[in-house]
DNA sequence: ATGGTCGCGAGGCGA
């Protein structure tokens, strides 16, 4: 059995204390960070060595940043998304933002490739008269899901398990926002972007939560504003998102939010978990 | 309620 995790941590520096404790009581194998908010320099190697972990880390000062830890060797780094498209337009053809990072890791019985990633919100204010799609930040998101859908393709022929672990963002269907009506066209739930996550699905990989548990609501993250939490106006927009070939070896799913996402200083996600055979 | 609350870094941006 293998433990797997994807945890938004919203500043690994700010949230260290509250990351060992739950790296403790929940003890995963390998864990997907996000939103670290601090270059390669600055990550607490150390204190995560302590703790059983390896880390591998694609950093940026104040934005974004993901990591990948593991009780197993890390080994294949790659740190950002292929430029699959080269009229993308981003950062003139090559994405500066430190939203993905992908490794291979071999333990007792096989090796699987693990991949930590960061979809763009694609939020914020406005231009005078603008619409949700139309503005900058949106466009960049649906051009990251079209790239990482790209990159998935490229990688799917590989004989091996495939787990890309993140923030996306994205809410995909209906049980997965706590207000579906009021979001339709908002950020998180727009149609475009369930659109092009849908057609990462499509592509072939499977939500491993969705997949064990058809029917149940759990979010995964909710907004720090509006006492949100304690009123489970939250979504489910953290995803483990698994290759065919590992579909019949889910033993379970869980969404740890209790004693994470309800403490002092917690960040606004809570880790998303999935054990394998 | 065009608000609200975090984190970063030192004013405003991003989420």
């Amino acid at each position: 059995m293998i433990k797997i995790a994807t945890f938004n941590v919203n500043s690994v520096k700010a949230r260290l204390p509250r990351l060992l404790e739950w790296l403790k009581s929940s003890s995963p194998d390998i864990v997907c960070l996000q939103e670290l908010k601090c270059e390669e320099s600055a990550f607490p190697f150390e204190a995560l060595l302590d703790a059983g972990y390896n880390s591998a880390v694609f950093g940026q000062k104040t934005y974004n940043g993901v990591a990948i830890l593991s009780k197993y060797k890390i080994e294949d780094v790659a740190k950002g998304l292929p430029d699959l498209d080269a009229n993308s337009g981003i950062d003139g053809g090559e994405d500066l933002q430190a939203r993905y990072i992908e490794a291979v890791i071999s333990f007792k019985g096989g090796a699987l490739r693990i991949a930590s990633v960061y979809v763009p919100n694609g939020g914020g204010d406005l231009n005078e008269g603008e619409k949700v799609e139309d503005s900058k930040k949106f466009i960049y998101k649906i051009k990251f899901l079209q790239r990482l859908r790209a990159h998935i393709a490229n990688i799917s022929h590989y004989d091996e398990i495939q787990i890309f672990g993140g923030d996306y963002n994205v809410a995909c269907e209906t049980i997965d926002i706590f207000d579906p009506k009021k979001f339709d066209g908002q950020i998180l739930f727009h149609p475009q972007e369930r659109q092009k996550f849908r057609e990462i699905l499509n592509g072939g990989l499977i939500d491993s939560y969705r997949a064990k548990y058809p029917h149940n609501q759990a979010f995964s993250w909710w907004d720090y504003r509006g006492n949100s939490y304690a009123q489970n106006k939250g979504a489910r927009i953290d995803y483990l998102l698994i290759s065919p070939n590992c579909a019949d070896k889910i033993i379970d799913c869980d969404i740890e939010d209790k004693n994470v996402r309800d403490q002092e200083k917690a960040s606004d996600h809570c880790p998303v978990c999935l054990t394998i055979s």
